[in-house]
DNA sequence: TAAACGTGGTC
DNA sequence: TGACCAAGTTT
């Protein structure tokens, strides 16, 4: 029994066989040459899961430096599962979302527990690991055992919602982009199906100014044939976003040393170290917010000297000014009030710990600063 | 369901 | 400079 157009109707505009060759014959000609997918690393789920796990919200570009780096350092799921999470942050440093490098080890322990240190070939047993979704469960067990499961990453959304013009955001018809990814999915060749959404999406139906009279699909694509190629898909509206200013101390004692924390284990830029600071309320100076916060966070007095550094960073959902002063520690311990755990730390030393960005250019700038320590 | 969660590149 | 975008998952 159909009981309406939306679920009745056809998921693709022509038959699957037909996009299949056409995007594959493509791919054998034009597809990237990365290294998680040929021998021998492809044959390697954990090599193909990190390397999913990495380029979520990811370009490529960004993650190859830290690709070969990272199985020097963690060679195996057991040595991964071993690791301390300080040395897998340090690895992850700068890739950003370090969730997922949490998420990697712990799911690397499961990996032994429940798995004997064997990826599971499943979807269930897939998406049971923290960090391991629909889409990268459908791109780890597609690339590594060559099995038909769908993915449904950035660019395939972009891809398929051009290839049947779909009217509405694809948040709001994850459904039917499913449905479509599904049906198109090879049963020969999954793993290079889907490999070649990805590529296709990634180098010729791009999200501003697809080259559409390359396209394999040209001729089958619903948004091209209208000429709506720029306006599919459609774009989600969203919210402003708010920007804080942040006093921050770097702190100094009379050995030369500078103090820092970790921060708490979950949430942003979690297990992360960083300098102290916080936010500047409403008719504060910095100066005051510095001493203020650092009082609160660690329950010590400093004096709050020159401004070092402004640095401007951008998240995903708000902006900082981070107002950086030289201080001078006055008295009282250095407690983890607010932290995990606070430490007197040399220049010489800094480098061991993971940072967040916005504090490796505090970083350099003391290095500027002090050159001789 | 929507917000939280990083960083680098482009226009 | 600011907005947008890029191999999403978790809560």
């Amino acid at each position: 029994m159909r009981s309406s157009i939306a679920e009745t109707s056809e998921p693709l505009p022509v038959s699957a066989a037909v996009l299949q060759r056409s995007l594959l014959d493509w791919y054998d000609r034009h597809g990237r040459d990365l290294p998680w997918r040929k021998p021998p690393d492809v044959l390697d789920p954990y090599r193909v899961w990190v390397s999913e796990i990495a380029l979520q919200q990811t370009q490529v570009k960004t993650v190859l430096p830290y690709y070969q780096r990272w199985f020097d350092r963690f060679p195996t799921i057991a040595d991964l599962a071993q690791a301390d999470l300080q040395a897998v942050l340090k690895a992850w440093e700068g890739l950003g979302y370090y969730s997922r490098a949490r998420n990697l080890r712990r799911a690397a322990q499961l990996v032994m527990e429940r798995h004997g240190g064997q990826f599971p070939r499943t979807l269930a047993e897939a998406i049971a690991l923290p960090g391991i979704g629909r889409t990268t469960a459908g791109g780890i067990l597609s690339s590594a055992f060559n099995l038909p499961l769908p993915i449904l990453d950035g660019n395939v959304k972009r891809v398929l919602a051009r290839l049947i013009a779909l009217p509405v955001a694809p948040a709001k018809a994850l459904d039917r982009l499913w449905a479509a990814s599904e049906a198109v999915v090879s049963l020969d060749r999954p793993r290079d199906l889907n490999q070649a959404l990805m590529d296709l999406g990634a180098t010729v139906c791009t999200a501003r100014k697809p080259a559409c009279l390359v396209c394999p699909w040209m001729a089958y694509c619903q948004a091209y044939q209208t000429n709506q190629q720029q306006q599919i898909p459609v774009s989600e509206p969203k919210a402003p976003i708010p920007h804080k200013v942040i006093g921050v101390a770097v702190i100094r004692n009379p050995q030369g040393q500078i103090l820092i924390d970790r921060r708490p284990a979950e949430g942003l830029l979690g297990g992360l170290w960083e300098f102290p600071g916080g936010k500047v309320e409403p008719n504060e100076s910095i100066a005051d917010c510095i001493r203020r916060e650092i009082q609160e966070e660690l329950g010590i007095e400093i004096a709050v000297g020159e401004e070092l550094i402004v640095v401007d960073h951008a998240y995903t959902h708000f902006k900082v000014s981070l107002h950086v002063h030289l201080c001078e520690h006055l008295q009282g311990e250095p407690q983890a009030i607010e932290c995990d755990e606070v430490r007197w730390v040399t220049l010489a030393e800094i480098d061991q710990f993971p940072f967040p960005k916005a504090n490796t250019t505090i970083i350099e700038a003391l290095k500027q600063r002090f050159p001789d320590a």
